[in-house]
DNA sequence: ACCTGAACACCGTTCAAGT
DNA sequence: ACCTGAACACCGTTCAAGT
């Protein structure tokens, strides 16, 4: 049987199924074996397009931040872009929150991430901020974002009321918190970074 | 040879272990067979004492968050309060950053978590704010004081300038963060929780 | 050029067997 | 009661071999 005349594997195709295995499974859910398989093809035959499992998480990783927006400090007002910048950021990680973890690992050696730091800091260094200042609120904004994109709080509670109820009492109604999870962690950064903004 | 009258393995020791080698190798570098050699015993031994290693990483980690210290609630001021919380919550993780990831996987559901939790809340709820803002000024918290553990900052930047200068105007000196990178991260973390709690 | 089969050195976990 | 040896079903990665 002749193969066909397309190969079957593409770095874009790896890239996106990797990605979709991972919203699915986790991170942990993401095997070199799995992910050949929805790609109806061996294991071995993955590293004739890819380095190693690593560079191929650095590669997804890379993707979903390149669609961070900076250009909200274009317009001089550094409050409005550390807002902008910072919610755009979140979005980006809540759209695949269990690739959160790996990315929180040197984020700042990723050619976007220097980029985007750079462009924070020269806006900020540019409004009468100390570059130590500017690099400190820059850290700032990475804490809130971060923080805020590894879920750890509303998720992660239980739905069952007797979790809660009797021993907790400030608690007894956290059992409801996984069913509003999605619109009180937005709302929960968005005070936090507005908190945070206001107090500089 | 007779066995020694005293077990090899101890809950305590398998604990104490465990996160000096997380603290030394990383949460990868953790497998049950090197625990088990650095025990001086087979990786089968350990289930007699450990349930799975999932169960094991939850006791290091509730270990961890035994420390933190939530008396600053006690005297009334709820600023005062949420500042020293999130101040030796930060600490506590980051005495052992390598299983912060892991401990950043719903964290709300341990014993420690949620105590800690509903004195927060309480605070806040007597201090006047309403129960949905004291849970959104809560994961508050939580996101500054996850995404500074996270240490996903200062640590992660290359300690060679080549890496920066010309192609990066604003961080000609990112190389030197390496060598500041423990008093920047905490640094900042005091410049952001500071902000935050003003601006609230 | 692209994919495969088999292998290597690892994992977490179980379980009958030893003392 | 406590530990071991061997096994099972997995990993990431390499490499000679096939087409």
């Amino acid at each position: 049987m002749p193969r066909p005349s397309t190969p079957l594997l593409s770095p874009d195709r790896i890239r996106s199924v990797a990605l979709a295995i991972i919203d699915r499974d986790g991170l942990d859910g993401l095997s070199m074996r799995k992910l050949a398989a929805e790609l109806g093809v061996q294991a071995a035959s993955l590293y004739g397009h890819v380095k190693t499992k690593d560079a191929l998480l650095n590669d997804v990783a890379s993707a979903i931040l390149a669609s961070i927006d900076v250009s909200g400090f274009a317009s001089g007002d550094w409050r409005a872009g550390l807002i902008q910048c910072a919610r755009s950021y979140r979005e980006a990680l809540a759209s695949h929150p269990n690739i959160v973890p790996f990315l929180a690992y040197g984020p700042a050696g990723r050619e976007e991430s220097l980029n985007r730091l750079d462009v924070m800091h020269g806006a900020l260094v540019d409004a009468g901020w100390s570059r130590r200042e500017a690099t400190m609120i820059a850290a700032g904004v990475m804490y809130l974002v971060f923080g805020a994109a590894l879920s750890s709080f509303s998720s992660g509670f239980s739905a069952d009321p007797a979790d809660y109820s009797g021993r907790y009492p400030h608690l007894d109604r956290a059992h409801l918190l996984p069913g509003v999870a999605r619109e009180l962690d937005r709302d929960s950064f968005e005070l936090a970074l507005a908190a945070f903004v206001r107090g500089l």
